[in-house]
DNA sequence: TATTCTGAAATACAGACTGTCTAGCGAAAT
DNA sequence: ATTTCGCTAGACAGTCTGTATTTCAGAATA
């Protein structure tokens, strides 16, 4: 029974690749028709892969939304740019972290979009992946705020919760499609909206 | 074969509150759990009722989500609350306007995640339902944007397209959901968060 | 009271989907 | 040459939607 030793190359690559292709599948599905149900066999199908190698590579269905939430906010760069935006000053920060999160939900709003309804209607559905980009939104935005507030931005009526709540409110993905897609605003004009609104709001 | 006159009174009572209790079996069930999926065959145990009886009273799973939307604006007055927020002054309208959306939201807070949900997965799984109250929600907003612009009380750099913009992100459910579920502030806090971003964004 | 109508129940069925299991192929690794 | 393992193919149980059929009980009529 002793098994020998076994150093993948090309097979390891050929596993990476071919779940590689199903996530690509998935994302053209959801890009192709993003308010039409997905099932696994046409993932499969489209991926040219037999229906069991999905859950083979995956786990299961949840499994799937849960790598492509996170594939999303790693091709993002979502952690990046939050960080990014916090080593500006604290009112750059605030212009730079909302184009940055609205660029991002541009670049990858259908995926989002049916990441988050998922999550809404089965919390089950998607794994963790919708919570952990809350979770890091929600961090980064208090901690804009109590910057703006370290720094003497913030008008005088404005608590630092309240900031907080208003950031978090205007960085997030549905304010961002209530404009972009129910408004048909360009993503340029939906971060000048989302931007003033924030400074008019919050800052002196 | 001649049919005979039939007319109706304790039939039509009763067929109207099978339907009746199905719709309120709905609601209990999207209360109780409202981030797990819902099955007619739930729904029609919860109603004590077979379940063909639902396909028979609703004709399918999106007549129910549908009826059950125009059970929400028909209960929570959302055409009257728009309409009362347009006889008050046009400032009056505005605060009115929030504060009557942010309490409808927030009394049928379960449902309307769940139909607004699914009607971004599956644009066929709840009829028309979302689609009219979005509807009425933007020409409503469009027509407060232009009162308020009419009377002067827009700031100078602000359009009437963009004051419709930003009216149409703040009276959303989402924004009030962001806050409400998102930030756990009460209902009157969500009303004045919104209230002020509005005031600060667009008045002088 | 007898007859007719009809809302609803019970049951069964086709079809789509998820998730799991088995057997086996074929190419990579030794 | 032999072992290993990613993947395929096929089958299966279980859950769901939507529909058709038969039957019953009670309301509406005469």
């Amino acid at each position: 029974m002793a098994t020998r030793k076994y150093e993948q190359r090309l097979r390891a690559e050929a596993a990476e690749e071919t779940r590689r292709r199903i996530l690509d599948a998935l994302y053209q599905r959801l890009r192709e028709a993003p308010a039409e149900p997905v099932s696994i066999d046409r993932i499969a199908q489209l991926a040219r892969v037999a229906r069991p190698t999905v859950y083979l590579a995956f786990g299961s269905r949840a499994g799937l939304f849960d790598a492509v939430g996170a594939d999303v906010l790693q091709r993002g760069g979502f952690e990046r740019m939050l960080q990014a935006s916090a080593h500006a000053s604290a009112r750059e920060g605030l212009r730079g972290g909302i184009r940055g999160v609205t660029e991002m939900y541009a670049a990858n709003r259908d995926v989002i979009r049916v990441l988050s309804s998922m999550a809404q209607l089965d919390a089950a559905a998607v794994g963790g992946a919708t919570q952990r980009l809350e979770q890091g939104r929600a961090s980064g935005m208090a901690h804009l705020a109590q910057r703006l507030a370290d720094h003497g931005a913030l008008r005088p009526d404005v608590t630092v919760d309240h900031a907080t709540d208003l950031l978090w409110l205007l960085t997030s993905f549905e304010s961002f499609d209530l404009l972009y897609t129910g408004r048909k605003l360009s993503v340029d004009k939906v971060a000048k909206a989302l931007t003033t609104t924030a400074e008019h709001s919050l800052l002196q």
